[in-house]
DNA sequence: ATGGTAGCGTAGCTA
């Protein structure tokens, strides 16, 4: 069973670009963030097209909007929400007889590092707290799930291309750092690509479009992510981050899809 | 220190 998670930016737009991930690396359950449309005007018959005959989806007009695309029947599917806001960001569906997903696009948290300064950076933090307090609040630790999508952190010192560079910007500060940490903790949670390449290498999944050429110093960040409980560590098989999907034409996202396969128990 | 590009939706917000 392959797991892709992808930071889109409009589903609707990118909807040739997923088709080709989808027909080159044959993900079997696709999540994806900021699809940037509202239900009702999801793309869903081009998804049922590419085998996605179950899906969730929760999207809003212009902004955020997450969505599971499967080949795997869902058991059941929800909405949650964090910090009073029904934005959008987080989706989940329990595969019959299969792991619970859950797709989440954690806020970007805006341009200046201080919550005080910046409602949109507390409301990042905010969000990080309120998730790690429903993750500490769960009493089924022992059952097998995977939390996956645009965390907008690069946790790790290579998950950025320069960590001292990096450290006033808004992704890789010591506070929202620390704040993914602690949702880590909060339920024993596994950084599934980092079992594959260790913690000395770089490893990227974002390479801003704010650049001439994304190329140039391969300045990427790791912002995507794929979280895993312990019990499904034994199924994981391998891992991979699609670097080629940031140069695809036209038009491609500034994220890259990651992806992570596991044996079927 | 600033601005750079992209998407939605058609101005300005968000990233």
């Amino acid at each position: 069973m392959r797991v892709a998670t992808w930071n889109i930016n409009s589903v609707r737009l990118r909807l040739p670009l997923i088709e080709r991930f989808v027909r080159e690396n044959k993900p079997d359950i696709l999540c994806l963030q900021e699809t940037k449309v509202v239900n009702d005007a999801f793309p869903e018959g081009a998804f049922e097209q590419m085998g996605f005959a179950h899906r969730a989806i929760s999207g809003m007009k212009s902004y955020n909007g997450v969505a599971i695309l499967s080949k795997i029947p869902f058991a059941e599917t929800g909405v949650l929400n964090w910090q009073g806001k029904e934005d959008c960001r987080h989706i989940f569906a329990k595969l019959a007889g299969g792991p619970e997903i859950h797709c989440v696009y954690i806020p970007a948290g805006g341009d200046v590092p201080d919550p005080a300064a910046n409602p949109k950076f507390a409301h990042k933090l905010g969000f990080l707290d309120d998730l790690a307090a429903y993750w500490r609040g769960r009493d089924d630790k022992a059952a097998p799930k995977m939390m996956l999508g645009d965390f907008n952190i690069a946790p790790l010192e290579n998950d950025v291309w320069s960590h001292k560079q990096l450290l006033d910007v808004v992704s890789h500060t010591p506070l929202e750092v620390e704040k993914l940490l602690a949702l880590q903790t909060a339920h024993d949670w596994i950084d599934a690509p980092r079992r594959f390449v260790p913690e000395s290498k770089k490893l990227y999944s974002w390479w801003s479009y704010r650049a001439r050429d994304w190329t140039v110093g391969d300045r990427g960040r790791r912002l995507d992510h794929i979280w895993i409980t312990p019990s499904l560590l034994p199924q994981l098989q391998a891992t991979g981050i699609l670097k080629a999907a940031r140069g695809w034409d036209p038009k491609p996202s500034d994220h890259v899809p990651v992806w992570a396969d596991f044996s079927r128990p």
